[in-house]
DNA sequence: CGTCAATGTTGACACACATCGATATGCGGC
DNA sequence: GCCGCATATCGATGTGTGTCAACATTGACG
């Protein structure tokens, strides 16, 4: 397949190669940097990085709209736009279900997120 | 003193408390978003992730300003301008040596990055 | 002390984005 | 078939941000 996480992790025309990069082990090429920058732009913002973590923190991992609404002070309008771009990122995954539409963490993508963070043994902290 | 991690993490006015934060543990907090949030902002930037990659993976977790432009297309200030977003987003300290000015990555901050996307049980991949 | 090289600051500009109100779509119940 | 609810889309608007050219600052070296 590829590397070692994530298949079909990045939504659009994007190639798989292109993930889990140690940050700090080598420098991140242009192309591994246009691939994961999306992500972290989708979550670079209060109401999307809180409504993962609500996705994520919820049962099962997912949540529909109407669950995740109450918490916030926005328009419903505003969040579903915010649920879009999550869901554009790659990061949750969107099942209808009847009238209601739940929206479901993707743990590759986070696995991805994690991954970019992975510290080398030099790069340790909390000793 | 507080939590587990960081000490003097973010940098202008914000309790370390609200740091190294599971994403998918719990619901983060409004407060947790804000400080979390300018950092996701700072890398979520296809310069500045690569800024950030190539000073971590620099030799002994520093580089000099003169190291880094080579690898962009990008006119100095505006390297410099990514560099301070960076340094005001507490992911790297600056460093004057002369006429040099070196960029150090802080590992608390890869830490505390991590820190979000570190995995419960139920949300671990990759067995 | 004067000049040059390395870096930072400022002001300006174009573009992207967060947000809303209004409206559309789609499903369930009567 | 019609009405109401849950969610999405659209158009508009104000704010934020990436970028540059021009200038300022600081240190090295004669």
């Amino acid at each position: 397949m590829s590397n070692s996480c994530s298949d079909g992790l990045v939504p659009p025309g994007a190639d798989p190669l292109t993930c889990c990069v140690p940050l700090s082990r080598e420098p991140i090429t242009v192309d591994q940097a246009a691939t994961v920058v999306p992500m972290l732009k989708a979550i670079a913002d209060p109401a999307r990085l809180r409504l993962l973590s609500l996705v994520l923190s919820h049962e099962g991992g997912e949540a529909c709209v109407c669950d995740l609404l109450p918490h916030f002070d926005l328009s419903q309008p505003t969040i579903s736009h915010h649920l879009k771009v999550l869901h554009e990122a790659g990061l949750v995954d969107r099942e209808k279900r009847g009238t209601w539409v739940y929206y479901i963490a993707r743990p590759e993508a986070m696995a991805a997120l994690a991954g970019l963070f992975a510290a080398d043994a030099r790069t340790t902290v909390d000793a």
